[in-house]
DNA sequence: GGAATTTGACCGCT
DNA sequence: AGCGGTCAAATTCC
């Protein structure tokens, strides 16, 4: 277990001393992918490990990793999806690293087409002002990026909602759906009159495995342009094509750097207002600590095996295309 | 009392 | 016309 530690503690160091040299490398993205390769390598290297020491002690009460029992056509679910909780949690460098890397890596075509519906920034076309008497947005998902996500449900604690993801979000809304046996919940960012952030999720059941979230953002952040603002930058990089195959999931980039050392977002991370499933438990200055903290008690006590969520070794190659 | 959630109504889009 | 997204009053919670 010493090992998988320092591992870790290796790839963080990493992540810290890329962010730190990251507006020096912003043009260099042969370094800047070096960078990443390296802590990439130190990550898997900590879940090689993991995985051997997990083997050992793996007993018949391994969590149940929800996917694989119910929909065996999504073998890399949870791992995607608690990277994806993960990084959310934390990530505001690292996801502009990956915007800068994508950049530089190709003409950022791979971005999921077939859901996102790109408009430069759709933001202000939400319609809020408007001449009459009730204010109405203009087009509805014209000019809005959307992507969808699948989060898995909490197991413990309050299932009902989603997991955490960063952002602080205010309920505005609850509908239900033709042919959908669970209501959608609309969510807007809570900073939305402080920062005019824009920021939107919707987020519903699927049908077919009451376990998963379908998660799907619109608009973008900008509270986190305000230095007192708490958020960080929605997931860019896992995207669900659920127009193809109910749910495939495409990694876009290097999925093992996940981690940002930015205490920043900590605390504002809720679904739910008040009630249950409260503020993140994730958000304080230690990283590694936070990651372990998720690896180990998200899910299940047992834990044995929650490091596959992170670093599963199909998924740290998966970003093929 | 303020902030968040609930929920029925409203309205734009297809 | 009907569905989906949003509004906003009422309610709940801290």
């Amino acid at each position: 277990m010493e090992e998988v530690i320092n591992s870790i503690r290796r790839a963080s160091e990493l992540v810290q001393k890329l962010e730190q040299d990251l507006p020096n490398l912003a043009n260099q993205p042969g370094t800047l992918s070096l960078s990443i390769d390296q802590i990439t390598e130190a990550f898997t290297a900590a879940k090689e490990k993991l995985l051997l020491i997990s083997r050992h002690t793996q007993t018949s009460e391994s969590p149940p990793m929800l996917l694989h029992e119910t929909t065996p056509q999504q073998p890399q679910m949870d791992a995607t999806l608690m990277q994806e909780w993960l990084r959310s949690s934390h990530a505001l460098t690292i996801d502009q690293l990956f915007q800068m890397q994508r950049a530089a890596a190709m003409g950022g075509r791979e971005v999921e087409d077939s859901e996102r519906t790109i408009g430069s920034e759709g933001d202000q076309a939400q319609g809020i002002h408007a001449s009459s008497s009730r204010p109405r947005r203009r087009s509805r998902e014209a000019n809005q990026e959307k992507k969808k996500i699948l989060v898995p449900a909490p197991q413990f604690g309050n299932t009902e909602m989603p997991p955490e993801d960063g952002f602080t979000w205010r309920k505005y809304g609850q509908k239900e759906i033709l042919g959908s046996r669970y209501p959608r919940s609309y969510y807007r960012c809570t900073h939305q009159k402080l920062y005019e952030c824009q920021a939107k999720k919707m987020v519903q059941r699927l049908d077919h495995n009451a376990d998963i979230f379908e998660v799907t953002y619109r608009g973008k952040h900008t509270c986190h342009m305000s230095s007192t603002a708490p958020s960080s930058v929605p997931p860019e990089h896992i995207l669900v094509d659920m127009t193809q195959n109910s749910n495939t999931i495409s990694s876009q980039l290097s999925p093992s750097v996940n981690l940002s050392l930015h205490p920043a977002s900590a605390g504002a991370a809720t679904t739910s207002g008040r009630g249950g499933a409260s503020a993140s438990r994730y958000g304080g200055d230690y990283p590694v600590v936070d990651m372990a903290d998720a690896m180990f008690n998200s899910g299940s006590s047992s834990g044995n095996n929650s490091m596959e969520f992170l670093f599963s070794p199909t998924e740290d190659k998966t970003d093929a295309n």
